[in-house]
DNA sequence: TCATTTCCATACATAAATGTATGGGCGGAT
DNA sequence: ATCCGCCCATACATTTATGTATGGAAATGA
């Protein structure tokens, strides 16, 4: 009983080839661009066969978002299950995070690309929420098991979380980044939010200035 | 010779009428959504009107691009010609940009709306290119006149800017932010980046352990 | 006054994208 | 062999957005 139809025979289309070229398209186009017409000549397809596996377009955009709902909760949730290992490597691996090959970088992208979505989709927005709101907690979480008072723990969390998507920003439009001062950088993050700092005024690189 | 009608009369459009209905849409509905029936449906006029003012589409894109650049500009100018004030009011003021009145997070949410279009339209990109270079070497002079090498000014530079881009990213999709954690946070973050720590290796709040 | 310029509305032609209806090839089951 | 269900192509119908062509009202200048 070939019920599921295990991808062999040929070139035979499934709902999640769909999908993954819908992602391919959403990834450098932007949503408005991913269309049943585009994806079908990008697969070699009729859009005969999309309304085959889809009811309309809309079907395959909350696929979409669907599928990267479930992945980026299993990539959380995979970092939770070793949240008991050293907070510091768990850390490094945070930070170090899109320089893991380009795997996590493509992921970025389609992180981006959603987000940008979310401007006007309020679907996508309740699902980047959420999932804004889970990592925030793992790397607050992070930070308290390294010594931080809890307050001081989320707000770490925050701005380091702002700065790895930030850098994902200007990660996109390619004019920076040499490997090795990217390198550098990664120490640099490591050392600057692993700083004990209560909540300002200890330290000062060299100018002696009580401000404020 | 009235020559640029001085916007008197009544209700008659300018192109910039045009360009700011343009921006509106593109901040909150995205770059494809800038279609001349749906400014002239806000703007109350007919897609005739337009067609008089510009060429075609591509144009009002074209001028709404150029527009952004200028006001980013005139934005980091009118910093520049305080550059010779206190390093650290400079900072605090970076720092605290997001939070003074609602224009600048409106700057911002156009910003990320231009950023969002640059993915895949290269006039866009290059002019989002310029704006980013410039601005990290502002920033990152700033951090020179704290006090700390050239190199890791720039990285902190790097940093700080990803933290201020990824912050609007966050505020976008409304669900944190409280006035207060806010302000915070702005303080921590001014804590966090005048740290003083060379690259690695001289910190950690409690947990004694050399790792790697 | 009258003609001209400015600015906008209306109507038409064209193109692009969606969704539907229909038919057909092809493999598997009996 | 044949019947049936899966998967896709083709051909229409409809909607939506662009751009153009034309006309007209209102202000301006002589």
């Amino acid at each position: 009983m070939p019920k599921t139809r295990a991808t062999a025979t040929r070139s035979t289309c499934t709902p999640d080839t769909w999908i993954e070229a819908a992602t391919e398209v959403l990834v450098d186009q932007g949503i408005d661009r991913v269309r049943v017409d585009v994806l079908a000549q990008e697969l070699g397809m009729t859009r005969g066969s999309f309304y085959w596996h889809f009811k309309d377009r809309d079907e395959l955009l909350r696929r979409v978002l669907q599928a990267w709902r479930t992945r980026a909760t299993e990539a959380l949730t995979a970092r939770l299950e070793r949240a008991h290992t050293d907070p510091r490597e768990q850390l490094q691996d945070l930070v170090s995070l899109p320089w893991r090959g380009r795997a996590a970088l493509r992921a970025g992208r389609i992180e981006l690309a959603i987000r940008a979505w979310a401007r006007r989709d309020e679907m996508a927005a309740q699902i980047v929420r959420e999932a804004d709101e889970s990592r925030l907690g793992y790397i607050a979480q992070v930070f308290s098991a390294l010594g931080f008072a809890v307050m001081d723990a989320r707000r770490r969390a925050y701005i380091l979380y702002s700065a790895m998507l930030g850098d994902s920003l200007l990660s996109e439009l390619p004019a920076h980044a040499s490997q090795a001062q990217r390198q550098a950088r990664l120490a640099l993050v490591e050392g600057l939010f692993t700083a004990a700092i209560g909540c300002a005024d200890e330290r000062r690189p060299e100018h002696a200035h009580a401000g404020d």
